[in-house]
DNA sequence: TTGTGAAATTGGTAAAACCAATTTTATGGA
DNA sequence: TCCATAAAATTGGTTTTACCAATTTCACAA
């Protein structure tokens, strides 16, 4: 049995993406300037003018350049200032392992800013968050599935206490990684009835920390939960 | 003068992608399954098959569907599990004081960590970034500019001893961040050399602790250098 | 000098045609 | 009857041509 190569065999469009965003790591263009227009580009490219909307509209999908009907294709942005993001949709992302410890660190820190300026209304809606939980375990609904299951509500609302929309996003980031197929393969196998209640109980902990303002507490409380959840998950994906 | 409405005048692609990615979210498809051929799209939709295509690229792109050839195109993944993203090519990007706020609880708790871990090597690689940052200074260097500026090294270095590739990935998307227009424009009013020399006195410090493997003072230093420089953008980008 | 408007340029969209890969169906033999 | 094989239909991949709409350019007139 052969060790497959990788095949040259990348859609046309990629390629012409491909091969102008190296011409801009190179520096063939600089920021704010016009490419040559779509007619040109396709000549020099060797490919026909829809191929080259085709790879235009990818390159402005991921903020490289910006359209201006009837003026040009305008660069708006170099290489290096792009790339990134936990979820691309090309990779399997990021490995279980790292993005619970990541949650550890990140959503441990949340818990105790959160702690410090939390309002009343804050509060009831974190509880309206472990109640939708302990309903959703009662109809045995799939957990981790989407962005109204009950446990993402409970710490995207924590996040949302701070008032930053940088740990805001990064959280949702963070439980879109969880949400990828790797992560849930490993789910399926744990997503028992008393992990769950398990974890409504560690919620009402972490919930009872931020609500008297302990931000130790609080962040203490959330570092325990998750390690326990990175534990129950070792556990199993080991088997 | 009036205040001028959004007009309603999205490119035809982006416009039918929007309304499959409504499709989509409303459960009108499921996973795995099949969209209607191109041909068939174009004709329910009111519009050419190129546009189509493109609408059909642009969903490729984010991750929503794949698209085998000769065979169709095939949902990925639900909506809810993409999203997100700091920066996303198509806004301004997140404020500049949740940027360093963020930066402040992350890389701080990263420092700790790395402090925890480092080997001699990554140590190493420490000093060259702070003294590739002292000859930027000295030739007058731009700073924040690249990926090659002398400060991010030294700081996505830190990242990568801790191994965690999405510890890692979310300070390059921090820095991401604030390569972007907004922040530069800030960042230029306050790269005085003067500047530049106390971040460097600070990495070194920063450096230090982790040397010897305190953790405690790591996270410390970082977060008084954060907290630093945030003094220094709100002091500017007040006047 | 300044303003106006026509012409040229550029992106936006549509239609038709053909190629290539895949899937489905039909066919014929075992 | 069953299965392998080939033909046909389906589907995405790409090109060419054409025309529309927005923007820019520039000559020309006031």
């Amino acid at each position: 049995m052969l060790e497959l190569k990788e095949v040259e065999n990348l859609r046309l469009y990629r390629q012409v993406a491909d091969q102008i965003t190296e011409l801009l790591r190179k520096g063939r263009w600089s920021l704010g300037e016009r490419l040559p227009a779509e007619r040109e580009l396709a000549k020099q490219l060797g490919v026909s003018r829809p191929t080259v909307r085709e790879a235009v509209i990818a390159l402005e999908l991921v903020g490289l350049v910006e359209v201006r009907t009837g003026a040009g294709i305008y660069i708006k942005a170099l290489p290096d200032a792009v790339d990134s993001g936990l979820v691309t949709g090309n990779d399997q992302g990021p490995s279980p392992f790292d993005l619970i410890e990541a949650r550890i660190v990140i959503e441990g820190e949340i818990a105790g800013i959160a702690a410090a300026s939390i309002s009343s209304e804050e509060l009831e809606n974190l509880l309206l968050a472990i109640e939708k939980m302990e309903s959703d375990i009662e109809q045995g609904n799939q957990h981790v599935s989407s962005r109204e299951d009950g446990d993402f509500l409970f710490h995207s609302r924590i996040a949302a206490i701070t008032k930053n929309s940088v740990l805001q996003s990064i959280v949702e980031q963070l439980w879109a990684g969880m949400r990828r197929p790797l992560f849930r393969a490993i789910c399926e196998r744990v997503s028992l009835p008393q992990n769950a209640r398990r974890a409504v109980k560690d919620h009402r902990v972490i919930l009872e920390a931020i609500a008297v303002g302990n931000s130790e507490a609080a962040k203490a409380a959330m570092r325990r939960h998750l390690e326990q959840v990175r534990g129950v998950l070792m556990q199993y994906s080991g088997e």
